[in-house]
DNA sequence: CTGTAAATGAAAACGTTTTTCAACTGCGAG
DNA sequence: CTCGCAGTTGAAAAACGTTTTCATTTACAG
């Protein structure tokens, strides 16, 4: 089940939110981009249609979407306020690339079996984890760029 | 090798850095801990002994210490910046006491044959990871505390 | 001891996130 | 279809966390 911006204002609306024309354009922005945006971003990129949405609001909203679990967090890259559609309905994980910012989903993840070796290790009695991959994605290994020339995920 | 203040100290020298009485009373700080710490959270411990170091002075120092490879930061808890004392020479990963904010050692991590597969499923070109688990640690499983009363790890 | 480059602290500048508050509006009740 | 109000918005201000600037101080090599 793929979230569009549809669906997901179905879901506010379902939970009693209103579906106003400044969370429309928040939620085309957002399922639009396979990047992670930071709420600046989304303010940039709703803005150009939408001229005098506040900053403001793009936080509220993402706070709600994030409550509601229909955006996820990305870390990876320095910045830790960078935020991407849900995709996929299970427990997941990301795959950031370095050249331009784009994120894959990786569902199959199974720590299980190193979770119970460093649980009888330490002793510690682990509830959950934070895992994410780092790389380059198909087209950003072909373009190759001599150094230093990360042009997405700012 | 365990890291003390004394051995950063003379890494600090060695690179041509300077051994000042504030940078010392950070390396105890940080060396003493085994929480992970904000730079606020280590301006606070310093300062109760060495009255009126700057904060500035302990953002500069983590700088240095990050930029030498001697401490590591800790995303999980909701704080990105947050940090701790180096402590195997080795690639190793974190376990995160969301009770007390204590931090454990994990060395062996052996994720290549996910990123293989990762890999080979999305074309990415996986150069690195982010690992960290949260859980409870020993002593605060006993406390078996209600419920939100977290402690350390502001 | 001395000179000098490195380091420090205070203050100001900055960017990000939150709070406050008056004005506006989506949408359900009628 | 209209009305009313709780939910929502934008602007401005406040609150943070982090970085920059700059004059002063200091570690330490010589």
């Amino acid at each position: 089940m793929k979230l569009t911006a549809r669906k997901i204002g179905a879901v506010l609306k379902s939970r009693g939110y209103r579906l106003t024309p400044q969370r429309n354009a928040i939620l085309s922005a957002v399922t639009a981009s396979h990047d992670h945006l930071t709420p600046t971003a989304i303010h940039e990129k709703v803005r150009r249609e939408h001229k005098n949405i506040g900053l403001v609001t793009v936080y509220r909203t993402i706070e709600l979407l994030a409550e509601l679990g229909l955006i996820c967090e990305v870390h990876s890259g320095g910045n830790c306020h960078s935020y991407l559609l849900r995709r996929p309905d299970q427990h997941h994980h990301h795959l950031i690339c370095s050249g331009c910012g784009t994120v894959a989903d990786f569902t199959s993840c199974d720590l299980s079996d190193m979770e119970q070796k460093v649980s009888r290790q330490t002793g510690f009695d682990i509830n959950s984890h934070l895992l994410e991959f780092m790389g380059l994605c198909r087209s950003c290994q072909k373009d190759d760029r001599p150094e230093g020339s990360v042009s997405g995920a700012k």
